[in-house]
DNA sequence: TTGTCATCTGTCATGGACTGACATAAATTG
DNA sequence: CAATTTATGTCAGTCCATGACAGATGACAA
């Protein structure tokens, strides 16, 4: 790796950095682009060829916690029944924040910290999340032989799984023991989906893709 | 009412529609609030007095929707399971909107199609539905006689509820009988929902609020 | 009708996010 | 070292959004 590059891969976290610093001292709507990339002594022009707006810089890490998750239910063993499938490759994700080296879990909770501030942000982060159910759901729809495109089942079940993590990652208060707690609340609530979903799910995955067995649909 | 309101009444639905209308041919990032202003004869500065921001006007509509959906709830009666009062409720909404007033359908429609064509906006309808889904909660948890700030499981079947119809709204396509078949992927994607959820999860609902029983909970 | 008051509106000035164009400085390569 | 590539700085400009002030207009009472 030339100098060139070294020195773009340096200022790139430069840049990081010194944003999540100053998000966290006076916030992210008070935080001006101009600041960031004085604090790092470049052009505010730079800090635009670096990350395509503001937003991006805080949610830059977020691209790197969305593939780990693919990852996570990619190692899932093939023949696991989808549940398992997702709900471990969670599980597995959020304990990799723990087991992580403490540098990593640092910037996690910090990143945590700074969007959870933020109204947008924190609604960025849930759109983000849209696009890895897609890619969960073009999985799941591949191991149950099933076309994502006709059968909503695959999407309804990544939906309701992302759904139970989000909950937990909601109940999780920032404090000194943010992560513990947030590690239990995604258990808890991955258990109570799993515990209710269990058997009336895989029923419903037994039936061939058609219509489903409509119960008590008529409203009012 | 006097004249005045009624100006005002009207310079509002004149800025929508002119708002709308343009979003609809030439894109929402590529209208100006200057071109909509210019559109309906007032000044910049008077647009922002109306509307706090472009997104605003292009969520406007979504207010009273969100509003729909919390009276659906609050008119179910107290005794009803909270899944079928939830999927009953959400399913009442969705049927408003086909028996609305054929100008209202025309509303909603247009916004759909602005609003679908839009990552930004979307995202940010996403997020207004998780306010939503806080207010369902608090109702759902009063009928419970639970309280939410401890137990997630009011929290967490809003959310499932929630995701289905999401879902549901995500399989259907602009199209020119896009009503007719969000109604009906949305009815699918509940009754899947229900009938998945259904038996395991008011099994959980008779336990008591504390630990659940976990279910092969050691990942790996 | 008239005069007062509240409110709506336009104009002006400003700041922050972002982009295109161009020139300069630096690194890479031969 | 020279030539090429690439990163950076500077500058100008657009758009979104907001505060301040003054003028226009409807509301209302005398």
């Amino acid at each position: 790796m030339g100098l060139r590059e070294r020195k773009k891969h340096q200022t790139r976290l430069a840049l990081i950095d010194a944003g999540f610093e100053l998000f966290l001292a006076q916030g992210y709507e008070a935080t001006t682009v101009d600041q960031i990339a004085a604090a790092v002594d470049v052009s505010p022009r730079t800090f635009f060829r670096y990350f395509g707006s503001k937003e991006e810089l805080a949610l830059d890490f977020t691209v790197e916690y969305e593939e780990l998750i693919g990852c996570a239910l990619a190692a899932r063993p093939d023949d696991e029944p989808p549940i398992t499938a997702l709900a471990r490759a969670f599980r597995e994700f959020i304990h990799g924040m723990e087991t992580n080296a403490s540098e990593d879990t640092e910037r996690f909770l910090r990143h945590r910290r700074v969007i959870d501030a933020n109204p947008v942000l924190l609604c960025t982060s849930f759109a983000r999340m849209a696009d890895v159910e897609k890619k969960l759901t073009t999985e799941i729809a591949r191991r149950q032989g099933i076309d994502p495109g006709t059968d909503p089942r695959p999407r309804l079940l990544v939906a309701l799984i992302a759904a139970a993590v989000r909950v937990g990652f909601e109940c999780s208060v920032d404090g000194d023991h943010y992560l513990d707690s947030l590690v239990a609340n995604v258990e808890r609530t991955l258990d109570l989906v799993e515990a209710a979903l269990g058997p009336g799910w895989d029923q419903l995955s037994l039936g061939s893709s058609g219509q489903v067995a409509t119960k008590a649909s008529s409203p009012g």
